[in-house]
DNA sequence: TCTGGGGTCCTAGGACCC
DNA sequence: TCTGGGGTCCTAGGACCC
């Protein structure tokens, strides 16, 4: 109730709050008194106050998984927590499966992290109108060239240089589809940045229109450990020496 | 309920290494 | 020289979340 009073006198905005033995339980009972509620589940309520919502309430089950339990019949987390393991391995796979019994039972180990390094950093634009790759190419092109200049912008503005570029393109009957190339050595360069989205454009079929246009960027390090393009040409001698999988494999496409 | 812009995690195949 | 097992990295796509 304090951390109500706290947040509604920070932003004067009301809040809903669960409380409960594991982030899993905390989130299904954050939903359940909106708004403005304060939901404490006790392990022993389990079977009273979370079976009978249904799957869709676990925070990981969407709507693929749901029309995929509906069919087996399974409608709500009591159903599930019921199922049998070898039918769910079935359909979703061990581990996924696995996850979703012990969700359905309430069991969650997951430690609370309260702040985590990024894992990717992108930009991605829809257009007013879908664009055709050669009528449109000027546009394109701007839009392309722009996009890598924001992502290099937020690498250097949040202190992190990136070893993967990618595209994603959305084509106008809503296709999507991704490509991505990894660098030898990692870089903020919005230039370099643009000529490896440019790479990863070449191996993309553009004969459609398209709908939405995005520059990604992934396998970040902080800033703490970039390599200067003196320091990486040794880098990548002493590589080529001791002979890394990587390495071996830019040498093998060329570069 | 749909769309948009940002993300995470998982799976799977191929290439390559020891 | 060949085969096999175990492992990593890269690439692509899908499901899901806010």
């Amino acid at each position: 109730m304090r951390l109500k009073q706290a947040v509604r006198q920070a932003t004067g905005l009301s809040c809903s709050i669960g409380v409960a033995p594991n982030k899993l339980l905390s989130k299904i009972c954050s939903g359940l008194e909106k708004p403005d509620g304060l939901t404490v589940l006790d392990p022993v309520e389990i079977p009273s106050r979370i079976w009978p919502l249904p799957v869709r309430k676990i925070n990981g089950i969407g709507p693929k998984a749901t029309d995929t339990l509906a069919a087996m019949g399974i409608i709500t987390i009591a159903g599930l927590a019921r199922a049998e393991p070898i039918l769910l391995k079935t359909h979703f796979g061990l581990s996924y499966a696995e996850w979703m019994l012990r969700a359905a039972n309430g069991v969650d180990e997951r430690p609370v992290i309260t702040r985590a390094d990024p894992k990717s950093i992108s930009r991605e634009t829809t257009f007013e109108r879908d664009l055709h790759p050669r009528h449109d190419r000027a546009v394109l092109s701007g839009v392309f060239t722009a996009l890598c200049s924001r992502v290099a912008q937020d690498l250097m503005r949040k202190g992190y240089y990136c070893r993967t570029v990618g595209i994603k393109l959305r084509y106008d009957d809503f296709r999507t589809l991704t490509r991505d190339r990894t660098l030898p050595v990692p870089t903020a360069d919005p230039a370099v940045i643009r000529r490896a989205a440019g790479e990863c454009l070449r191996h993309v079929p553009l004969e459609r229109k398209l709908r939405l246009l995005g520059v990604r960027t992934s396998t970040l390090t902080s800033s703490a450990a970039p390599d200067t393009a003196d320091q990486s040409g040794q880098r990548e001698l002493a590589l080529g020496t001791t002979g890394t999988g990587a390495n071996r494999r830019e040498a093998a496409r060329g570069n």
